[in-house]
DNA sequence: CGCGCCCTTGAGAGTAGTCAAGCTTTGTGG
DNA sequence: CCACAAAGCTTGACTACTCTCAAGGGCGCG
C-alpha cells in the first residue's frame, strides 16, 4: 500500500464494492489501494483526463459535475463517505466524463484501472458488486431524466432536497441536516434550474419555517411539507 | 435451450456482452438462453414486474419507456438489433424499472437473473463486459441530463435525431434513414418536450428539405444542417 | 364509407429564465 | 480587531420560450 493514513480490512469489508469477499482477497485489494487526503476545494480529476482510477470516498464530501461543450453545467451527484465515484469511466473510453471537486477536506481510496481489472477478473464477485452499484446509478439517472422532463421546478427542487437528505441527512434538534456544504448554484445545477429560482423557492420555504440555511448547510425542519410540495401539483 | 428459432455460437460471439469468451463458455451460455419471437406492439415486460430477465434484441426494434407516479412519461431509449435491454434491473431491486414494447415484429434472447449470475460468477469476463455496457449507458444518461438542463428544445430535438441516426441509421439514396418507426410523441418523450413542439420543428425542417417522414420513418437528407441547429445557438 | 389514429396549426397563457442592483456573509490583511 | 474585498444571496422587473388547449386535416384500415 502507498502512503496515507492507516486502514484495515474492516474499512473495506463494509463497502458495497467489496461485499462478500474473503479476508485474503481483501488483502489483495489493500495491496493495490492508494489512499489520499485532500484539502477543501481540491480538483480530484478533470473531465477528459486520462489514466482513470476508481475512487472511493472515505471521509468528506465531493461534487461531481459535468460541463458541456456549450458551457452548460450540471452537477451529476454529490458523494458522501462510503460512496464510489469516477468509476463509470472504467472500461469505457478511458477518460473521466466529469469533474470532481472536494467540498470539504476529504480522504479517498483509489485503484488504477489495470489493478481493478485484474482484481475483477480474478474475483468475479467484485465485478458483480460493481454492476449492482452502477445499476442503481442508472436507475437514479433515469428517474432524474423523467423528473426533469415532466415536473416543474418547484417539485424538482423539493425532490432534490428529499433525495439529499436521504443520502446524507443527519438528525439534529432542528431537523434533518444535509451533510454537504451546498451553495444555491449547486442545488440549481443538480436539478436543472437557475440559482435565482432556487433562491426564491428556498427563501419562501425558509419564511414558512420549513427549513433553514446556516453556513452553507441546509437543515430541513418539516420534511413532510417539502414532501407535499414534491408530490402534489399546485400548492 | 428452449424453443425458438435456431441459432449458433456465432450469433452470440459478436455481441458485446459475450466478447472474448471461449467456445465452451459460449455453449454454456447457449444452454440457458431463451429465444422468443414477438409481434409488433407487444409488451415485453412491465415496469414493476418481478422475475427479471436480461434481454438482448436480435431483430426488430423495441421502445423502453418509463411512467412516473404522476403520469409523466419518458422514452428511456430505443433498442435496435444487437443491443441489450432490461439488464439494468439485474442485481438491484429485482424489478423492471421501465416498460418495454416492440415497435416492430421482433426476436429476442433472454436469460434469467439466476442463470446470468451463475455465468458471471464463473466467467468474470461476462461481468466485466456488462460493466462496460452499463458504463456507456450511464454516460449517455448523463449527457442527456445535461442537454435537458441546459439546452432549448430545438437543439435537443436536433441532437436526438443525430443520436438516433448514429444508432440506427441506414444510408439510402434520399439520405440517412432511421431504423425505428417513430411517432411524434416518441420523439417528444425522448427529448423531454411535447408532441406539438416536435411537430412544429419537424415541419419546418421538412419544408426546408432537410428531412422527410414516410410511414413513421424519418429520413434525414441534410445531416449537416441538423448538426448546425444542434450546435449553434440562434439559427 | 366512416372511424380512429396521428399529425398540423393557431391563439393564448404561464413558468421560469435573464439581467441588474443591492444586500449579507465570509475571509483576509492591515 | 476592524475594515474592506470577494463571494454568495436576495429581490424585482421584464422577457420569452414552450406548454396547453382547441379545431381541423390526412391517411389507413376495417
Amino acid at each position: 500500500m502507498k502512503p496515507g493514513p492507516q486502514f484495515s480490512r474492516n474499512d473495506l469489508s463494509s463497502l458495497a464494492l467489496f461485499e462478500g469477499l474473503s479476508a485474503s482477497v481483501l488483502d489483495e485489494v489493500i495491496a493495490v489501494t492508494r489512499c489520499r487526503a485532500m484539502a477543501r476545494d481540491t480538483r480530484i480529476f478533470n473531465q477528459g483526463d486520462g489514466h482513470v482510477r476508481a475512487h472511493l470516498l472515505v471521509e468528506g464530501s465531493v461534487r461531481i459535475s459535468q460541463t458541456g461543450s456549450d458551457g452548460g453545467q450540471i452537477v451529476v451527484r454529490f458523494i458522501g463517505p462510503g460512496e464510489m465515484f469516477g468509476a463509470v469511466a472504467l472500461f469505457t473510453d478511458g477518460k473521466y466524463p466529469a469533474d470532481a471537486d472536494t467540498l470539504t477536506d476529504a480522504i479517498e481510496f483509489s485503484w488504477s484501472e489495470a489493478d481493478l481489472l485484474k482484481l475483477m477478473s480474478a474475483h468475479s464477485q467484485i465485478a458483480i458488486n460493481a454492476l449492482k452499484i452502477v445499476g442503481k446509478r442508472i436507475q437514479e439517472a433515469q428517474n432524474r431524466l423523467r423528473e426533469l422532463s415532466t415536473q416543474p421546478v418547484e417539485r424538482r427542487v423539493a425532490h432534490t432536497l428529499l433525495r439529499l437528505s436521504r443520502q446524507a441527512g443527519r438528525d439534529t434538534p432542528d431537523g434533518v441536516k444535509i451533510g454537504f456544504p451546498l451553495r444555491r448554484k449547486d442545488i440549481a445545477d443538480i436539478c436543472g434550474t437557475t440559482l435565482f429560482s432556487v433562491s426564491r423557492l428556498l427563501t419562501t420555504w425558509e419564511k414558512a419555517g420549513w427549513l433553514a440555511t446556516r453556513d452553507q448547510h441546509l437543515t430541513i425542519a418539516k420534511i413532510s411539507e417539502i414532501q407535499r410540495v414534491g408530490d402534489n401539483d399546485r400548492t
